[in-house]
DNA sequence: ACAAAATGTTAGGTTTGCCTTACATTATAA
DNA sequence: TTATAATGTAAGGCAAACCTAACATTTTGT
């Protein structure tokens, strides 16, 4: 059993992990709904994403998320949420466009660079000066 | 047929067409040694890009690219340019680390996204100060 | 409580992209 | 120039993701 997640599967963990931390449990018609795809292949990746112990289900049963599942979640959340805000407040882009581009580039980024690019987020928080004349050059 | 490139696509066509510009001309297995492929699938991927009318080639002949093809390798090559740079220039992370990451995102970032970035480089270059202050902080 | 609606699963397909193996063609070098 | 090496293609397979349609189960509303 492979356990190095696919893009796609990183999807579904993400979307899982947000929604039990919202409203405490999770259905498959609801990651359905979140990532635009049908029920039959919520279905198929819940039992990919199960037979990596990642999550825990069975037919009918609920939907619930394993330690490993919860720890690699947390690693992709942490990716994108990192990277919508280096759009949002160093670009300056919209909430959405930030998002959107969060959740693509979420799956491909070296950890290296996540690590520069919150180096690079925090120093700006520290020195905002220079943030600033670049809005403004902006406008 | 669809128009839309898939991110594989996209990097055969990418290195077709630095290939043809280096050294005016390109073999399937040149390609395969680029992207680690197989000749194989060198193969079919040709087939689909002609499919395209992004490239030209017949049995055993040359591979050139069409006019429509270098239009969709140039936006990819800007894109590539574009995020390197900013890896490496601003965050300032290693050559290979830049290229890795570029040539993931490269098929994933939005055009505004693209843009704003272009722009950040810019203000940069126009204002250097800032950017020395953040490689020191990093040292 | 039970029919209707909602949700979950299975079966059977499709597409993309990769592979290996075997064969076809072209290039090269003796 | 011709055998060998290099390269290109075709055939047949595989796995990941997606789909629709049909069926199973559960939930809901009266």
């Amino acid at each position: 059993m492979n356990k190095v997640l696919t893009s796609g599967l990183e999807d579904y963990l993400e979307v899982i992990s947000n929604y039990l931390k919202k409203y405490n449990k999770v259905r498959a018609i609801d990651i359905a709904k979140e990532l635009n795809v049908s029920r039959a292949s919520v279905s198929e990746a819940l039992k990919r994403l199960a037979d990596k112990n990642l999550i825990n289900y069975g037919r009918y049963g609920a939907i619930s998320i394993t330690g490993e599942g919860e720890k690699a979640a947390a690693a992709i959340i942490e990716k994108h949420t990192l990277l919508q805000k280096f759009f949002k407040d160093i670009l300056g882009l919209e909430e959405q466009e930030s998002a959107e581009n969060a959740c693509k580039i979420e799956h491909v980024i070296s950890e290296n660079v996540l690590e520069r690019l919150n180096q690079f987020v925090k120093f700006n928080e520290k020195n905002p000066e220079f943030l600033k004349n670049f809005h403004n050059y902006m406008k």
